[in-house]
DNA sequence: GCAGCGAAAATATCT
DNA sequence: TTTTCGCTGC
């Protein structure tokens, strides 16, 4: 029998404008060059996991797929317009018109056109989790689930029950019984309060993050209509850190699958560090039972280290109990040894670090090539004051974001009542700024609120009280100009923060600070056009950097990273500092009775420790200055027996400075280090 | 019903 | 160390 071979139509490779097989290796161009159906990438810390999407985004369109017709859901927003700027300049301004995103921003996109099948109006509130806690602790009065005798959980406890029983797709009383055994006592109370949020939050119009995801399962799965509409606009569908993802997203991906079946996951499952969000890494491992056929594809060459911070790397990973099938290898050289810096306390770590930074930059390494990598936010605290001391500019990722301040929440609140008149949880928090005005006459006002047309005429209420008259007044007059006077956001956060910045200064005792903020808001806002896109983006893109900058920055020099190593996922550097590395830090003390969180912790180390390029500096301080006298430390267990041929132990001297004692480590180019041989 | 104070408890990582 | 709770006086 004769074979007739029917060629499929696409470009061959002759034909590309970019020579993807010079630029990439074999296993990359595979990824690039996969066609149809589905596709697994395991790509290991450093092995161009981004630039093989870039390049595959580029690919998909030279061959003429439409751009709108791919989707490409990332972790942030900001990965998503990195990776399409990036495609772009690879090849042309068309990768722009890409759809990118979050899973959360993607499905609020698809709720707010679909609205009307979901039963909500257009304009929904998207609420954060501080706000959710907020209608929780709310409702939790409400039901006077509080004066129970046996303790009942708080806020944030019950917020992560409801919202971690949602996200892994499991019932709440078993996730109760599993995980919060000390509670299983009020399990019933805890289901009539999941029950009162919900209802709540329907009746007020708001979404909170777990809710974009799940109506939008909802609606897929209900309305055959519109699931074949959104199936059709998808050509391809790609999803980075897929090691990320929990059932609930695994469940999206497949309800946006293309009968084409075209969908490449790319992830690595021993960077998976958000199973605290319901992430289960062992979802990526899973994802060809998810769709049959998927091919499999592996990165297994790291170009970002040298050998010698890759030894680490793997040594780490050596410890989990999981075995990851994982061998990375490089072609670098081995590079210098990885630096373990043991200080005298907190203190002598922050000296050395922004010493080491300071010599760094006089050896002409960029301070944007330096990062410091940490467990918590606040672990950064000290060194934050010896950087500004030294006028060394940074900028810190993680942490308090900026949104999540009480004062930036008070000034937006103000816009979230004229976009969304039914959100309560913006009328309670702005009325309840008014002097006089406590928990019960704002939960009056709700009450008149609720079914009249005119909310902004609160002095019509009837239920104006002597005490608060003229509080209530300017309130009502700001809100009726900011609802009438058709300003952009710039001129409305103007008007609000004339209003505001009073109650700000009696509130709060370090108002300076917060003043502060308030300008540094009113200056960001200047590039919306509307109240929606800047409330909409304020909450599921929040303004990342937590601080801000350093007097005395004159020269536009990029500034230093500070960043936990949640929030460095993805990044490189080539220097990079490990600091606080100590045990109950890193692992977290929270983490050290349950083998699966231990095992989270370890797969952290290895993400802080694979960011770096040339040179790794783990740091850890011997003594911890609590409220009650010093406290002895323990070094990490991810590196208590790592050998000297791993990290080489640096011993820190001190100089005699006379006439400055802020700087008693040697000055910039004196050498720092000396091998610590004898122990 | 509100605000302010002192005691007690919880305490991270992020869309 | 900061946030939350409960109590007291206005």
């Amino acid at each position: 029998m004769k074979r007739f071979i029917l060629k499929k139509e696409t470009q061959k490779p002759s034909e590309y404008l970019i020579k993807y097989s010079d630029l990439l290796n074999s296993q990359q161009l595979k990824a690039v060059m996969h066609d149809s159906g589905p596709a697994l990438v395991i790509a290991g810390a450093g092995t161009g996991k981004t630039r093989t999407l870039i390049y595959r985004v580029a690919r998909l369109i030279e061959s003429g797929t439409d751009p709108s017709s791919v989707l490409l859901l990332t972790f942030t927003r900001r990965a998503a317009r990195e990776m399409l700027d990036r495609a772009s300049s690879v090849l042309d301004e068309r990768c722009n018109r890409v759809k990118g995103g979050t899973f959360h921003f993607y499905c609020s996109q698809l709720l707010r056109r679909y609205h009307k099948e979901i039963d909500f109006p257009a304009g929904f509130s998207i609420i954060d989790s501080a706000d959710a806690r907020d209608v929780i602790q709310m409702l939790r009065a409400e039901l006077k689930l509080n004066r129970s005798d046996k303790r009942f959980p708080q806020k944030s406890t019950l917020l992560n029950m409801i919202s971690g029983s949602v996200n892994r797709q499991i019932e709440l009383s078993d996730l109760v019984e599993q995980d919060y055994n000390q509670f299983r006592d009020h399990t019933e109370e805890i289901g009539r309060l999941k029950k009162a949020y919900e209802e709540y939050k329907r009746k007020h119009h708001l979404m909170d993050f777990d809710d974009l995801l799940i109506r939008t399962q909802e609606l897929l799965n209900t309305d055959e209509r519109v699931r074949a509409e959104v199936q059709l606009q998808h050509k391809h569908v790609m999803v980075d850190e897929y090691q990320d993802t929990n059932a609930l997203q695994s469940a999206l991906v497949k309800l946006f699958t293309p009968y084409t079946q075209n969908v490449m996951v790319v992830g690595d499952d021993a960077q998976s560090i958000y199973a605290f969000r319901g992430a289960d890494h062992k979802n990526i491992m899973q994802f060809p039972e998810l769709l049959t056929g998927t091919e499999i594809i592996t990165l297994e060459e790291n170009y970002r280290s040298t050998a010698n911070i890759l030894r680490v790397a793997n040594s780490v990973l050596d410890q989990a109990r999981n075995k990851y099938e994982k061998k990375l290898f490089t072609k670098r050289e081995d590079g210098e040894l990885p630096a373990l810096v043991k200080t005298e306390d907190t203190r002598e770590q922050s000296r050395f670090v922004s010493q080491m930074i300071m010599n760094l930059r006089e050896q002409e390494v960029p301070l944007h090539d330096v990062a410091v990598l940490f467990r918590n936010a606040r672990d950064s605290f000290d060194l934050e004051i010896e950087l500004n001391k030294k006028k060394l500019p940074f900028i810190k990722y993680g942490g308090q974001k900026f949104a999540d301040a009480a004062h930036i929440k008070d000034v937006l609140a103000h816009l979230r009542v004229i976009e969304n008149p039914a959100d309560a949880l913006s009328w309670t928090r702005i009325l309840m700024l008014i002097d006089g005005i406590g928990p019960k006459t704002a939960s009056d006002f709700m009450e008149w609120l609720s079914g009249n047309t005119n909310p902004y005429e609160l002095a019509s209420s009837g239920l104006v009280n002597e005490s608060y008259k003229s509080g209530l007044y300017s309130l009502s007059q700001l809100l009726i100009d900011l609802k009438n006077g058709s300003f952009t956001p710039y001129e409305a956060v103007g008007h609000i923060k004339e209003y505001y910045s009073p109650i700000c200064e009696k509130k709060f005792d370090d108002y300076p600070k917060r003043v502060k903020d308030l300008e540094a808001l009113h200056a960001l806002v200047v590039d919306y056009r509307d109240y929606k896109h800047l409330l909409e983006e304020l909450a599921l893109d929040p303004i990342e950097a937590t601080a801000i900058d350093v007097e005395g920055t004159s020269e536009d020099e990029k500034p230093l990273v500070l960043s936990t190593i949640h929030s460095a996922k993805g990044l490189e550097w080539k220097h990079v500092f490990l600091i606080q590395c100590l045990d109950g830090v890193i692992p977290s003390s929270f983490s050290l009775n349950d083998e699966d969180s231990l095992e989270e912790e370890l797969r952290l180390m290895y993400v802080a420790v694979t960011r770096a390029c040339d040179m790794l500096y783990i740091c850890y301080p011997m003594l911890q200055h609590g409220g009650f006298g010093d406290v002895m430390t323990k070094p990490s267990r991810f590196i208590e027996h790592a050998g000297q041929d791993l990290l080489e132990p640096w011993l820190l001297t001190e100089e005699e400075q006379p006439i400055n004692n802020e700087n008693l480590l040697p000055e910039a180019g004196a050498p720092i280090k000396q091998l610590n041989s004898g122990k």
